[in-house]
DNA sequence: CGCCGAGTTGAACTGAATCAAGAAACGTGG
DNA sequence: CCACGTTTCTTGATTCAGTTCAACTCGGCG
């Protein structure tokens, strides 16, 4: 299974090295969980970003039907965290749970403003995480409107190539917005269709 | 109709009186745009931030089937961009459209390095605005995700109290992600129940 | 007056949800 | 290493929310 470091992620993307990062990062808050365990739940307040150095992340929230929907997943090099609590400082909508166990580093303004201090253009780096984080919301807004569900499953695949091995099916329906039953279909359809393209 | 000038808007928000801010401001470049008109197309680079001192835009985009699908509506006091095109430089995938004459402020790289330095919490507000943007597509998804098209339909009025009022009800369709004919049936329903509400 | 776009209504259709049952895969303990 | 129970996945039948297509109404406006 992949690890990418919080140290990696940063020298790669800032010009700074390894040696003069880490010193910094030393102060940086790391949690170990368990699959299944809870890094936020509905009605707390998010006080961190998560960055997923190993394992992989869920955020969902629950519908009044009690209904979960995956709002994204986090695997490793992902950023999980509901910016919203977090600035307004509110209850969270959201709950943020391992699927597997995790290796996380936890990103508060404190941390920034230590990393700021050592590598000035990090400031612009969180600029462009945010705006990151904008796209992939705006992405998914399009998806929701226009595609349909085998359209929305192509794009997932696309997006996330590992995931559908990581997790049950049922949470990939969660996130496409479909019931599981209809996924199984999907893949169905798809399968015939490739089977069809390969012996015409 | 409303008016909010921009010069309002930031002194309602900042810590600094009209007179110290309007000579900064005089050097935002205004628009006035009849209704109609295009302030941003498919394929162009979003070079501005829009703010809507006077009438209404509309942020929409086109899918693989030519059916126009509604992101967001700006009147009086919203500011409409592609933040995505904006910040990564790069070919939009909407439209910007005004449904009515509008006077538009354009807000750029460089007027909010000219406002920061006149103002420097507004460095803080423009994050905020950020976050704000943040919460108002994370909601988009989670009513995409969870409601129907009632639900929809009440969040909207909730969000936008008069613009059922001021575009022709297809467009808020389009906004629901609906057709004009389930919108119709929808508030059909919500008037027969708020009649029998009122008459038991 | 007559036209025209917007909205409404009805009827048939469709993609996906739901409900129900069975098959496959999985891990846990004996 | 197998057996068992649980979870996950598949498949079929039915239902349902919302779409599509078509006809009709209404209000404004040249």
């Amino acid at each position: 299974m992949k690890n990418l470091t919080f140290s990696t992620f940063l020298t790669s993307n800032l010009s700074i090295t390894p040696s003069d990062l880490d010193p910094v990062l030393s102060k940086a808050k790391s949690l170990e969980v368990r699959k299944d365990a809870f890094l936020l739940q509905e009605g707390e307040k998010c006080k961190y970003s998560f960055y997923v150095e190993k394992g992989l992340l869920r955020q969902y929230m629950l519908d009044t039907k009690g209904k979960e929907h995956i709002i994204s997943f986090g695997p490793e090099g992902w950023i999980i965290s509901d910016r919203e609590s977090v600035f307004f400082n509110q209850p969270s909508k959201f709950f943020i749970q391992a699927l597997e166990d995790c290796t996380i580093k936890l990103i508060d303004d404190s941390l920034v403003r230590l990393i700021s201090e050592k590598v000035p253009s990090f400031v612009d780096f969180n600029t462009r995480l945010l705006h990151n984080h904008i796209r992939a919301l705006q992405n998914r807004i399009i998806q929701l409107m226009s595609y349909t569900a085998e359209e929305r499953y192509l794009e997932f695949i696309a997006l996330y190539p590992d995931i559908m091995l990581r997790v049950p099916q049922t949470m990939v329906a969660s996130y496409l917005g479909i019931a599981p039953e209809s996924l199984s279909r999907v893949r169905k359809d798809l399968a015939n269709k490739n089977f069809n393209k390969k012996h015409t």
